[in-house]
DNA sequence: TTAAAAACCTAACTTATATTAGGTTATTAG
DNA sequence: CTAATAACCTAATATAAGTTAGGTTTTTAA
């Protein structure tokens, strides 16, 4: 990979500061202003770092400079959450209470008291949710309307879109084959919590075969 | 929160699905064609939207629309790393081999063989690197320029910024008040990895004080 | 059933963003 | 020292993206 000079390696580090602060890629313009140059030799400084490799963008499109090497690694902050039990997401099967594991959750994703619940079954798989994934659960007694939420309806728990019209609710499964369950005046529905986060089952096997060698440059 | 009415849910899960599809915000007229109507009509659409409080946006910035209340919840596929030992962020300490633990990495970061360790120390700060933070290293026996790489310097293995210019070779600390390990023709310099990822310090204290309540809805 | 709101359209228009042209001034490598 | 490249500029221009105006049709709620 080809060697940066000093203005390119200032614009590309640029580039990884404002992605980081504005949670977007900058523009050109952007760019000049956080550098204090114009525009074009931004636009300039881009193509050298898209010709040696370091970059990626698409012609004319606004904000679509994305980083193939990084100068600066991402960070993540990891927290734990209890593992409460188990959810069907199928056919309702367990219920909740007393801890059996934790899983780790990026914390920007962590909103008021949370747990965990260990999904079985396969009816939000069009959601992304899938056997053995765990759904982080934010507690609370209320939900939306179009939220994915725990609910127990009689003994059982389950993890559903919730969709209410006016007084008729319905618990609908994210997949196309499973029909929703619908909520009857005299049928009870406690909502458990919101669902804000899906993490999937861990691979816990190592990724090192051999010990880190040792080889000088 | 206000009900959302058929077409603007249709909407906010089309910015969701692009969203994830593109890496970035879609633009108004992407989504029209995603959704196959006119750009005035997503227009209004994202003016509901963001009146109900589901996104926001900064007015005549391309790709500024920012979700606030996801229809459908982000996964995290971590993977389990070995801590193979720690690592000198300020004055090079220790050395590596046998594992210590293990830190949970998201796994678009991993590539190759990857280990972590543990930082000491402060010299990385700027980079965002913290003492108790977790490297996260794939293991390579040559680097390039600019990288941020774990090395070993005699004995003592230490995270630094890479500077190669022609024959001259530095470490350089991301801490403005310490000065560059600079590397001599007879100096020992071992290139362990380069550093892909950091993961902050675990907190593992228990985020639920009282278990879920159970209240109907 | 009827009025209001939502959802859509076409046709501009404005602003933002990217890009080109053509030049000057540093910097770098031989 | 000199030629080449990089880094910058001003001035325009081209295209993308967002927005407005004014209308029709569909849906929703009273």
């Amino acid at each position: 990979m080809e060697q940066l000079t000093n203005a390119q390696n200032t614009l590309l580090q640029a580039i990884e500061r404002l992605k980081r602060a504005m949670g977007m890629s900058p523009t050109v313009q952007e760019l000049a202003v956080e550098l204090g140059v114009k525009a074009p030799s931004v636009f300039e400084g881009l193509k050298r770092l898209e010709d040696k490799g370091y970059i990626r963008r698409q012609a004319r499109k606004a904000r679509s400079i994305e980083i193939l090497h990084a100068q600066t690694p991402d960070k993540t902050n990891l927290m734990a959450v209890p593992v409460l039990g188990m959810v069907a997401a199928g056919q309702p099967i367990l219920a909740l209470e007393n801890q059996i594991g934790q899983v780790m959750v990026p914390d920007n994703v962590l909103r008021g008291k949370c747990f965990a619940l260990k999904v079985q079954g396969d009816s939000m798989i069009d959601a992304d949710i899938f056997e053995g994934d765990y759904v982080v659960v934010r507690q609370q007694p209320i939900a939306e309307n179009s939220d994915i939420v725990v609910a127990m309806v009689g003994e059982e728990a389950t993890v559903k879109r919730l969709s209410i019209e006016g007084e008729h609710i319905e618990l609908r499964p994210e997949n196309q084959k499973l029909k929703p369950i619908i909520i009857g005046q005299q049928d009870e529905l406690k909502i458990i919590g919101k669902v804000l986060h899906v993490c999937s089952g861990v691979d816990t096997e190592a990724l090192l075969d051999e010990p880190p060698r040792r080889i000088t440059t």
